[in-house]
DNA sequence: CCACTAACCTGTAGGC
DNA sequence: TGCCTACAGGTTAGTG
């Protein structure tokens, strides 16, 4: 599901709830997604008030009161949701939510002003996973992180810098989250469409290029703007925090396009598909060039 | 360091 | 309807 604009749209559906909110309690209806939950998880969480809901490449971050930060990323199909408990006063015992099959972390929530929130984390696949960190650098997983595509500190002299001479399709490059952070699979193919460079280019190639780096930066910045803009992409079941879903898929230039006229202007080309790094790469063979 | 593959896990779409 | 295969938005571990 969750690429930058995913993630984004996630983080700021929550962010109003979840800022200023104490975590009252957590509970874990299994000891791992992805990786294991740490052994303090739980007792690490409740009781901290949650400051903010930030988000760096896919990762979203959950700076807590103790100075800790939750770390979480959605893999391929995590999702939070918030739910109605049904309380059975005066012991506030409460009747836990319906339930989906795939729920695997609750958050009870205190809002001073919203009152109780039950935000719950589901992810059918379990690509996903979390941990606290008490310092950045600390996080393996934030560690070696290249520039987020808004940020100054990527721009073509940097990227040429990852660029040169690598013999990478550039596809495969815009995926590595160490040469720019936040880009996937759908993105990818869109940026690159938008640029006018095919997937299967060879990196490298670009560098000494003029002018190639810069339509690649412009789009990357482009696409992934307009994606947050229309709320993230719904492919199979992204949902927003608030349940809403994305629209952006009705803007794909070539995603699982194979087949249908490329929409670039004047342009007579049909959308192929090719496999690269045994993912999907989908472009434009008339409109789009290599180095 | 670079390039590539397999693996993690479940759901769904499509073919027969 | 059922069975089978292929594929899915991500990342890491392991191999040359």
């Amino acid at each position: 599901m969750p690429e930058l604009p995913e993630v984004e749209t996630v983080r700021a559906g929550l962010a109003p709830y979840v800022e200023g909110a104490r975590i009252q309690k957590v509970t874990l209806n299994r000891k791992d997604l992805r990786f294991p939950f740490g052994p303090d998880f739980v007792s690490e969480l409740e009781g901290q008030t949650i400051l903010r809901a930030a988000r760096r490449a896919k990762y979203l971050l959950f700076p807590l009161s103790s100075g800790k930060t939750l770390l979480s990323h959605l893999g391929m199909t995590g999702s939070y949701r918030f739910v109605e408990f049904t309380y059975k006063d005066p012991s506030r015992y409460y009747e836990p939510p319906p339930g989906e099959k795939h729920d695997h972390v609750i958050f009870d929530l205190h809002h001073p002003a919203l009152g109780d929130l039950h935000l719950i984390y589901a992810d059918a696949r379990r690509f996903g996973f979390m941990e606290l960190f008490a310092h950045e650098e600390d996080s393996p997983y934030l560690k070696g992180l290249g520039p987020e595509p808004f940020g100054n500190a990527f721009n073509p002299a940097q990227l040429a810098a990852r660029l040169k001479g690598r013999k990478s399709p550039i596809k495969t490059m815009l995926l590595d989250q160490r040469v720019v952070a936040g880009i996937g699979n759908i993105y990818a193919s869109e940026v690159l469409h938008r640029a006018h460079i095919r997937p299967d280019c060879p990196s490298g190639a670009l560098v000494d290029k003029p002018g190639r780096l810069d339509d690649l930066v412009f789009g990357v910045r482009e696409v992934l703007a307009e994606a947050v803009e229309a709320g993230g992409s719904t492919l199979k079941d992204f949902r927003n925090a608030e349940g809403g879903s994305g629209y952006f898929q009705h803007h794909f230039a070539v995603y699982d396009r194979e087949g249908e006229p490329c929409p670039t202007p004047l342009c007579t080309g049909t959308i192929h598909r090719i496999v690269q790094s045994g993912r999907s790469s989908f472009f434009c063979p008339v409109c789009q060039k290599g180095a």
